[in-house]
DNA sequence: TTGACATATGCCGATATGGGAATATATATT
DNA sequence: AATATATATTCCCATATCGGCATATGTCAA
């Protein structure tokens, strides 16, 4: 078996960076096809290539407007991998924490010194 | 150019889903290769290489003790992931407030019935 | 209808993948 | 030293990738 599809869950498609600066980008509001293009400086059928990988996994919606198509970012679809994450949030602050520790009590040994 | 490396950084090293599992597994203390073996019923040299993508991206730490070796997850190199789809939290709040604003819509209009 | 514009799709090549099986390395035990 | 145990590495294969380029599709305008 190689490695999953990239259009196998928003994991897989949110891998590559270019796709991330995509969702960025449709935020705040959609967009057309051509200003992704413009904005992000990439190549046309780039463009339209990530976002049909973006689109088949549910990471973006679109909208026809004549010959402009309208996309944007379906935050929905972000939310499983933001409940992942969080459930290592404990952790990171536990791991910081006893960071934290260990440099108060090096410099308490230190103000002895 | 082809996809990137699964070792280019935490957002590809995650998105394989037995890479996942294997996180989860290591979250809340250490564990030996054998141990991930046994739980997850994976093949040894598949484990292995998992983590052995999982540490060059910094997702797991090592630690020897004898003949095996004892892994755990690193939280704080999830952070980043979970910083990412953070900014996107407001958007699907709002977007499910507008869901649930319209389903009370519809309900008031059936109660009018 | 013809042509211009906006976007999508097809084909190509180079590359990395993950699983399986075999084997190598490292450490402990006797 | 010889053997057993724990883990890592290598080789192979089928597959999917992304970018570049050319081209197809769909829509508007004259």
């Amino acid at each position: 078996m190689a490695r999953a599809a990239t259009t196998s869950d928003a994991f897989n498609a949110v891998a590559e960076p270019r796709r991330r600066d995509i969702l960025n980008y449709l935020a705040s509001e959609e967009r057309a096809v051509g200003d992704i293009v413009v904005s992000l400086g990439m190549e046309q059928p780039s463009v339209s290539k990530h976002l049909g990988v973006l689109r088949r996994v549910g990471l973006v919606r679109v909208r026809r407007h004549g010959r402009q198509m309208f996309y944007r970012t379906n935050a929905e679809a972000i939310r499983p991998l933001h409940e992942w994450t969080k459930t290592f949030e404990r952790l990171w602050q536990h791991q910081l924490n006893r960071v934290k520790e260990r440099a108060e009590a090096k410099q308490k040994a230190l103000d002895k010194m």
